[in-house]
DNA sequence: GAAACATATTGACAATTGTCGATTCGAAGC
DNA sequence: GCTTCGAATCGACAATTGTCAATATGTTTC
């Protein structure tokens, strides 16, 4: 699974393509994911530890968990683990695939 | 409804930015919805006739039909009637205000 | 206005999703 | 090895979503 894909505005996707793109959109397309999203990249160090994540964000452990692992499997947070604490980061490269995936051709 | 939102990674994001954004990045996350929309974008006259559409994504005329409302409610795609057709494009400072939204703080 | 045809809406259904409580897994420290 | 505590998984449930067949709406032409 490597970094899609290719502007949509330049080419007709095939089905696989649209596939792949709409998978990663998906994990981006809720509100307490992109909060999640948004929290990890703006904390000062660009990492935060999944331990603060229930209270910010004002779900459970669990729902956390779950919406970690969806933003992990889709590429676009890393996981790294240390001692007993889960810290998280934001794949940048990953993100601004995404970017470039929308965005309209430059004519 | 206006141009949401400023990019995920250089503030929190608040529940409302957030759930405007995630509303959006819904409409595109489905594989039938991004190759209609670079069906429109790819096409050489930059617009295309919802007559095509079932038969270009392979799918019946209600589903095409309820795919078309979903990207012109989301403000990605704009509908015109001329005549008994209905003609689509691509709103592409919409397209392009959300790849902003993703784009990574450039650092 | 009636017929023809393009598109939208309705109703239904299976599949997926977001959420939480309960439980399990795993790593540190005793 | 046992305890502690952070994080993942399980089970359940309501809500949402993608799909199509059937029907309705709207526009053009006769």
């Amino acid at each position: 699974m490597e970094f899609c894909c290719s502007p949509v505005t330049e080419a007709v996707l095939d089905e696989e393509e649209a596939a792949d793109l709409a998978r990663q959109l998906k994990a981006l397309a809720d509100p307490v994911r992109l909060r999640l999203l948004s929290l990890v990249a703006a904390s000062p160090s660009g990492e935060l530890c999944a331990c603060d994540l229930p209270a910010l964000l004002e779900r459970s452990q669990p729902t956390v968990s779950h919406h970690l692992s969806q933003l992990v499997k889709a590429g676009i947070l890393e996981r790294d683990q240390r001692g007993k604490w889960a810290w998280f980061t934001v794949r940048s490269e990953r993100l601004s695939a995404l970017a470039t995936a929308l965005q309209p051709a430059t004519t």
